[in-house]
DNA sequence: CTGAAAGCGCTTACAG
DNA sequence: CTGAAAGCGCTTACAG
């Protein structure tokens, strides 16, 4: 027995098909009597509309499309979450295209995604606006989350990397660490170069008198490792190390412990992101929190406004907060 | 400019549709030439089929549809990514509805897939033989994960908890700790009870002179921290405690670590799940692990074949295995 | 090899 | 309120 149509439906429950598609949609334009004929016939049959049929009258999928990179666990799962929520709460669907790590798997994978979806998520750091008018549609909405494009013609929802980095030094001067060192992210990264900025920004507002001591990383434990050393085998030793990720900070730590060096007794520490090894790691890791699931909600919701209002021009970028996370190793307490 | 449609580009290179649709879907029944002269024509037009049209007629989505419940973050994202990797790697595309924790909701998300999918992925602890009989027309391919189903009917892919958590316990009673005790997980649980039949069997079989230790749990860090108290209060404290899972495994740590025990010179510990903090935890944390990128890919493999071979029955139950992951907490390298 | 035509299952003006 | 009919963009027998 293959699926009910329309036409089974109008046959059982004796009206046209124009009926019980006004019926299965709200009902407008057709009695209350009809309409409920037509819903128990439609129960009987278990019919359900078909969605391509629908989608190709209709012109819209009720789909939108996620890209997204090689992503690290737990902010994958949290921002998905955000998003599939919303998406859920709007009955919309949500296709996923995840863990691209180059222009063109995500080329491709975009333009694959043509007519199946009514608006677009992205999530890249490499995607600029030229990929996006070389592979897209004009008038395909699209949300960029984390992106330095800077266009009139797409929405843009970034994390305040820079306002979470500047209120994480200033948090650090204040608990009484004059000189306070960063340990920046991998060149290149939209995430990275905010922090990094925020750094200097509040180093040079709060303590204009301490030296910008920055040392490189890469995101990576083991570069926070090598950073942690290499800062101990400076001169004049910082009293504080923020590291531009929570990984790095670990890997920092580490150096530091080996060196017998006591956090935050002898020099204080702090991260970015807080992800869950933060809580784990002695002493616990004082770090910068970005409320994931948020920033895939609110890029759901920025991203269904514009289906809903396809001609109100695409908001300017917009921005969500962080917020510090004090626990043992930035020595706070101490002071 | 509204998108070319399949019209646009017959009349560009002066061909019927019907040509164009076999140009486009591999070129069988026409001439190389004319083929070429369609390809440029399409081209020039920008031209991508209309993916719902296609649908319709062909009555192929070529997309699967992933359900999943509210998963904790390492979990989940890996096993998209395995799904992602093995569904773009054969051209399908990937529908998610995640977070759901009621089998209203996940039968509501079903629903509302049909015919948008060509097959379904579940994982869900709660979902059984019932639902899927009153939510899936019979005809859709599915596959099961982690899964107590046992129907002829849905092909079940299930990690190994059984021989993981029993391989863990004949390797503590190897190094030498008679005594294994057992924090077992929520009651209902599924990978719980699979895990604590092989921590039963695997001491029925290595160490049959030893009791059965049980103490009750609830995966939470909190539980294991209760669990790890408890079996401290016991008169004859075991030589070793295995935890369902490492959440729990951490808390018990945390228990014993207060009371001024040493692990795993006082007493062995072991988790299971490999979360990323059973590295940062001191001692760092023996566990079991499962590689979550497989389960997902072969989930998605074994539907793919599914979708290929439809008369085919579902494959009876398969089942992946788990690794011991050796590390500071077990005390193996002290025997 | 090529094209005219039917049809996939729906929605929506257009009449009545 | 209700129905007949056109049409969304494609694919695929069926002829030629």
């Amino acid at each position: 027995m293959a699926a009910a149509t329309i036409k089974d439906v109008a046959r059982e429950a004796k009206v046209s098909v124009a009926s019980v598609s006004r019926a299965m949609n709200g009902g407008s334009g057709v009695t209350a009597e009809t309409s409920l004929r037509i819903q128990q016939a439609a129960d009987r049959l278990h019919y359900i509309p078909h969605a391509a049929a629908r989608m190709l009258i209709t012109r819209r999928t009720n789909t939108i499309g996620a890209l997204l990179p090689d992503l690290y666990g737990e902010f994958f799962s949290e921002l998905i979450r955000g998003i599939d929520l919303a998406a859920r709460a709007r009955g919309l669907h949500l296709l996923v295209s995840s863990s691209h790590d180059g222009l063109d798997e995500a080329a491709a994978a975009v333009r694959s995604m043509q007519g199946r979806v009514d608006g677009l998520l992205i999530l890249s750091g490499r995607v600029d606006a030229a990929f996006l008018r070389a592979n897209l549609p004009k008038t395909l909405p699209v949300v960029l989350l984390n992106s330095a494009v800077k266009s009139a013609a797409y929405s843009v929802l970034n994390v305040d990397n820079h306002a979470g980095a500047s209120a994480m030094v200033r948090h650090l001067l204040k608990a009484g660490h004059a000189n306070v060192a960063f340990i920046a992210g991998p060149e290149g990264n939209f995430d990275a170069a905010q922090r990094d900025k925020g750094y200097r920004a509040a180093m040079t507002r709060y303590a204009p008198d301490a030296p910008i001591n920055i040392v490189p990383g890469d995101f990576s434990e083991e570069s926070g490792y090598r950073a942690g050393r290499e800062l101990l085998a400076q001169k004049h030793r910082p009293d504080a190390v923020f590291a531009a990720n929570d990984m790095m900070a670990v890997g920092c730590l580490t150096a530091f412990k080996e060196a017998g060096l006591r956090v935050p007794q002898d020099i204080a520490l702090a991260g970015f992101d807080d992800i869950p090894i933060a809580r784990y790691v002695s002493p616990t890791l004082s770090t910068v929190r970005v409320r994931i699931v948020d920033l895939g909600r609110h890029a759901l919701e920025h991203l269904a406004g514009l289906l809903e209002n396809p001609d109100q021009s695409p908001a300017t970028a917009q921005t969500l907060g962080c917020e510090i996370v004090v626990r043992e190793s930035c020595g706070a307490s101490t002071t």
